[in-house]
DNA sequence: CCCCCCCC
């Protein structure tokens, strides 16, 4: 039987400089390998040998065709054609970035017997320079329709190297250009610090095959900075590249670009360059994404709240603020808080749609929204979310009473049950290191009591009906408040409650103050002084009904100092019953998400 | 070489 693949195909790329036009060759599968570091997303990232069944070759497949691999259509044997692709060098070494592919049904076995393209080529090298056109046969063998190869990027008497994916760079080359559209821009930072000061801006750039950030300094700020608008495509080449230091930021790339004084960035007509991407989260589901998760939204401004300012807490700086409140057709409103000149120069009164892109959840008030320095945000974009949002506006949307995440608590439940998804387990509190920080840590969990400390769960507080609580001394002549400057013949007990308490994986201990501690153990401190001081019967009854107790946990972490030592404290802060039924429907979405 | 993303 004739083989179906594109014999040539692999040596074509071999001997190209450029990535092949006008060819889809027809490939097959030899193996599927999930590559060790992902993308800072976390979306997985997978290395793909193709066979054109005399050779093999190296391929990347881009991210936003992992849906190939998951539904089984990319697997081991497989034949593909590849509808869109480009090539690039690394080090050598040609390697193939898929970014489009049709499945061919094949269900047989390993065709040929395919040989490594790189071993045979570097103990035969070809005699022509890497430069040379494709040798006729291999490209039509190949499937090449017409045309010379040629995808150098080059504008009058300059030659800026091959054009290369974003996904394809990587420090170890440093000729290349990019063809990027600008999806973002910062502001011009100064910075001072003990190492010196300076300026510098960032911007985010795309292709079709992912993104990348780029950075200038100092005079980068003044060569580039009016240059590089947001919206636009350029080609950009000459700047370096470094690792990313993925945590400042979310931008899905190992490598970040920085600007030099000899790079060369130019304007670019071409509009076939993607535009952004989003992924919406409908206002009404905020809920179901984790506190400081990033996402997307597209809403109506309908609310535009004066300009303020708050001091941050940590650097004593003060910063503007302006909130805006969102809504959308699922009938919700959330609170976004834009910061910074973006917060100055917003004037957009008049209940524009505007689409936020990489904002961060908050849990204030239930949800809340936040734009964070690497966020964006286009107002009235061109884009179908935002047609069919504006006509449901138009038709319905105003006249509709949003509920607001702020005051949801009344009609949506109690509040203070967290939802499913936020929950963490003992142990992801403790890999997360919360509490670590200079701040409180807030989060919650589930888990069961398994110990009650049963000594000195409590202390004598002042009887002060208006509430002093302040620990109280007994001076022999009643139970004296220094605060109040009272004495009371009887103190009140309240509870300072040690538990013990895991969950499938982990445990700590927590501490409950008085309302929880009663809450939990349905008895006051008082009474519980009582049971011990007489009756170890009731002592003991109170404890073991408490033990062994599941709860929803709000707690909070925070680090104290103790005998020269840093620890971290939990605190409960409210406990209730789990919330079994909603924890379920958030698994069976999961496990949804996951076959889909 | 920044890297803070804040407040209530």
């Amino acid at each position: 039987m004739a083989s179906p693949l594109s014999a040539g195909f692999c040596e074509l790329v071999f001997q190209s400089t450029d990535t092949p036009e006008n060819v889809q060759p027809v490939l097959q599968v030899l193996s599927v390998k999930k590559i060790n570091a992902p993308a800072a997303s976390g979306t997985d990232r997978y290395r793909i040998i193709l066979s054109d069944g005399e050779y093999f070759i190296q391929s990347m497949l881009a991210t936003q065709l992992n849906n190939f691999v998951d539904d089984g259509s990319l697997a081991k044997n497989a034949v593909i054609k590849l509808t869109s692709f480009v090539t690039n060098a690394v080090q050598g070494r040609k390697l193939v970035i898929i970014l489009g592919l049709e499945n061919q049904s094949w269900t047989g076995d390993k065709i040929g017997n395919p040989a490594n393209l790189e071993q045979s080529a570097a103990a035969n090298p070809p005699a022509a320079a890497a430069a040379a056109p494709p040798p006729p046969a291999a490209a039509a063998r190949a499937g090449a329709k017409a045309g010379p190869p040629g995808r150098t990027a080059s504008k009058p008497g300059k030659d800026m190297g091959p054009l290369y994916p974003i996904e394809g760079l990587s420090p170890y080359q440093n000729k290349w250009t990019i063809k990027a559209r600008v999806t973002q821009k910062s502001e011009i930072k100064h910075w001072s610090n003990q190492r010196g000061e300076g300026k510098l801006f960032s911007v985010t750039l795309m292709d079709e095959t992912g993104e990348i950030r780029a950075t200038g300094f100092n005079e980068a700020v003044d060569n580039f900075y009016e240059l590089l608008q947001e919206g636009k495509v350029f080609f950009i080449s000459r700047a370096r590249i470094n690792i990313a230091k993925k945590q400042f930021s979310n931008v899905n790339n190992e490598y970040e670009i920085m600007f030099e004084n000899q790079s060369e960035i130019e304007p670019c007509d071409d509009e076939t360059v993607p535009q952004v991407k989003y992924n919406f989260t409908p206002i009404g589901e905020l809920g179901n994404l984790q506190k400081d998760e990033l996402c997307d939204v597209i809403g109506i401004v309908k609310e535009v709240h004066e300009l303020g300012s708050v001091t941050s807490k940590a650097t004593q700086k003060p910063f503007a603020k302006r909130d805006i409140q969102l809504v959308d057709q699922s009938g919700q409103a959330v609170r976004l808080t834009l910061w910074g000149k973006q917060a100055e120069n917003f004037e957009h009164n008049d209940e524009p749609v505007i689409a936020f892109k990489g904002v961060k959840v908050g849990d204030f008030g239930g949800r809340s929204l936040s734009m964070f320095s690497s966020a964006t945000m286009m107002v009235e974009p061109q884009i179908g979310e935002a047609y069919a949002l504006r006509g449901w506006y138009d038709a319905n949307g105003r006249s509709t009473n949003f509920q607001s995440y702020t005051n949801s608590s009344a009609t949506k439940g109690d509040s203070s049950v967290a939802k499913p998804s936020e929950l963490k387990t003992i142990g992801q509190a403790k890999d997360e290191q919360l509490g670590m920080g200079d701040k409180a840590d807030y989060f919650s969990t589930e888990a069961t009591i398994a110990f009650i400390k049963q000594e000195s769960f409590s202390y004598p507080a002042c009887a002060n009906p208006d509430g002093c609580n302040k620990k109280v001394l007994d001076n022999g002549d009643g139970w004296l408040c220094e605060k109040c400057q009272k004495s009371w013949p009887n103190p009140i007990h309240r509870y300072i409650l040690s538990l013990n308490v895991m969950d499938y994986a982990g445990s700590f201990w927590i501490t409950a103050f008085n309302e929880v501690a009663e809450q939990i153990l349905g008895a006051t401190a008082n009474e519980l002084m009582a049971f011990k001081n007489g009756q170890d019967v009731e002592f003991n009854r109170v404890i073991q009904k408490a033990t062994g107790q599941t709860y929803t946990f709000q707690m909070m972490a925070k680090q104290d100092q103790y005998n020269d030592q840093i620890r971290v404290r939990y605190q409960v802060r409210k406990a209730a019953s789990p919330d079994y039924a909603a924890e379920s429907a958030h698994l069976a979405q999961l496990i949804n998400q996951m076959s889909t």
